[in-house]
DNA sequence: TTGTAAGCGTTATCAG
DNA sequence: CTGATAACGCTTACAA
């Protein structure tokens, strides 16, 4: 006779015992109580209760097919973009049935890929995937696979299942926009790690520019390396020694800006008097800095948690609602940095 | 007869098939190819790849036991100190078969025993706990627990199992040795979020001071709230407006040292003349500051990575190492808000 | 070295 | 509404 450890755990089938009734009643009792008898329920509740039993999640996914993993995809662990969807995610899913389990694409297509595919070999409870840009192929393999997708971070009209974030060329545009009404009439550009939200700021920069005739080509230093405070300060070190002339510089992300301001501090360079300076994401040191620097507030940790908060709402409202584009928006905190006298 | 749905993919059975082995075979060759002839190992490799075989980590776990998660408990998600540490670990487990899953105790010692406690229910493979203040119930549960155990970011004589970081200590007593003998004389200091490690900081600040008998409590300036640029700022503007005079301020973060750096800049005090600063962690933007910040380096990614190297080592390698004390050192980064002329 | 079959703890199917 | 029982895909004890 073969006999095996076991987890020395109560079982579901240790509390059907105790409570004198089929296991499978107790199984039923766990997804849904409403579904048995008052008197079945109270006899299993206090069993459980007795026996202090706990699920084993394992088991559950075995045996249902589905695992209780919510995948999430992120280009990166070092931006604090990143780390703010994060704490909104395990924010929102504390307290529910459900796991994070957490992958890094490095801002590679082809690894994105690679992990989706993974994820979906592993049945996952719901997906969520940074930007909009993924490939044809990671898209046919999600469409129509029965779990839950949320893109973020960006804006599309079409999207796998469901988006929330918010658009990247309508915030470089309100920035321009800003800049032009405080006076400023030549206005640069910084931007590293050219990833698609980058590329779709600099577009919205490119955009609004040539419409106001004022777009000049010379006046942008882009970078395929990570965004940095030295990376800032290299590329407007890079700016203020080319030819060109420019009175304002818009930085794609707040380490970026907050390097141009302090190239320009070393160069005695009076901010925003002979240079206006705008950030993005607005990070809680742009409020610091003295003087204090512009910057386009972006809610990532409501990102994070309400993509979490709309799986939730797919899995348990049965069928899925209306409703797939959620539009955060941003905002545009003016500080010191642009305000000209 | 009860049919059921399957997974679709292909399982163990169909891989033992198609080579014509046992489904144990197949099984072992999944562990250590080594133990079967090189016949078998050849038919199954082959079959496994024909079929796309990939092995299903919850019927692993169901049936071993032990779950494949390695589980990380960390106090917050907003600290950039953790994101590194977080890339470290992810980096370390990719290509291995494990998974990391993250908790967030939110620096609080009761959410920790209970995150602590619910890990050890679902036979974690390995735990990953910050610091080495863990109470004694957790230390209780989790020693000869069977799973390897690694406090990081910190520095004991007496670990639960293993233990990767620094003396806190001795970096606070680095920096005032350096302010010393770079002439600074009245040291203030600015901390926030009095966790464990800045407690620490504070204590190695204060011996350094006492023994050069130059200790003043009033310089002290210290606040519940999380650290960040703006609370620096604000401490430092508290520093400045009291009665103590001082020379050099040590912000016992690098986010309170920036701010603390702005304070300087608004009110005109010129840094390192008037002022000496140093920070804690030397993030990336320390150097890219005008003047460039002073700062004790810590090696973050470094700490993350080893701690999952020497799980898998403890894994792996059977019997556990006689080595479990890692120190990863700091080192003290010397730049332009000490260098005093 | 290899195979057989019992079990891991749950859910799904079917019959009552 | 309730309960047997097979099945989920794998590991492991034991036998060969």
């Amino acid at each position: 006779m073969v006999k095996r450890q076991g987890s020395g755990r109560a079982t579901i089938n240790d509390v059907a015992r105790q409570a004198e009734v089929g296991s499978t009643s107790v199984s039923r009792f766990l997804r849904d109580p409403s579904v048995l008898s008052v008197k079945l329920q109270k006899k299993i509740s206090k069993a459980i209760d007795e026996l202090n039993y706990i699920p084993d999640p394992k088991a559950r996914a075995l045996a249902s097919g589905y695992s209780n993993v919510i995948g999430v995809l992120i280009p990166s662990f070092s931006n604090i973009v990143f780390s703010d969807i994060l704490r909104g995610i395990h924010d929102a899913v504390e307290g529910t049935a459900y796991q994070i389990q957490i992958a890094n694409t490095r801002y590679d297509t082809a690894e994105e890929d690679r992990l989706i595919s993974l994820f979906v070999g592993q049945k996952p409870r719901a997906l969520i995937l940074t930007g909009v840009d993924q490939s044809i192929r990671s898209r046919e393999l999600l469409k129509e696979r029965g779990f839950p997708v949320v893109q973020i971070l960006d804006k599309t009209d079409d999207p796998i299942d469901m988006v929330i974030g918010f658009s990247h060329e309508q915030a470089a545009t309100s920035v321009i926009q800003h800049l032009f009404e405080r006076g400023y009439k030549k206005i640069a550009c910084i931007a590293a790690r050219m990833d698609e939200r980058v590329t779709r700021r600099l577009a919205g920069y490119r955009d609004c520019l040539r419409k106001l005739n004022a777009y000049d080509s010379s006046l942008e230093f882009l970078s395929a390396e990570a965004s940095s405070a030295q990376l800032g300060r290299k590329l407007m070190a890079d700016a203020l020694d080319g030819k060109s002339d420019f009175d304002a510089v818009f930085c794609f992300n707040d380490d970026l800006a907050l390097g141009a301001f302090f190239e320009c501090q070393a160069r005695g360079i009076s901010v925003p008097q002979d240079m206006g300076i705008v950030g993005f994401n607005d990070l809680e040191m742009m409020a610091a800095a003295y003087p204090s620097l512009t910057s386009i507030r972006t809610n990532r940790y409501e990102i994070g948690k309400q993509a979490v908060e709309r799986i939730l709402q797919s899995i348990e409202g049965g069928h899925r609602k209306n409703e797939r584009l959620f539009d955060i928006g941003f905002s545009l905190i003016e500080r010191q940095s642009t305000q000209r006298k």
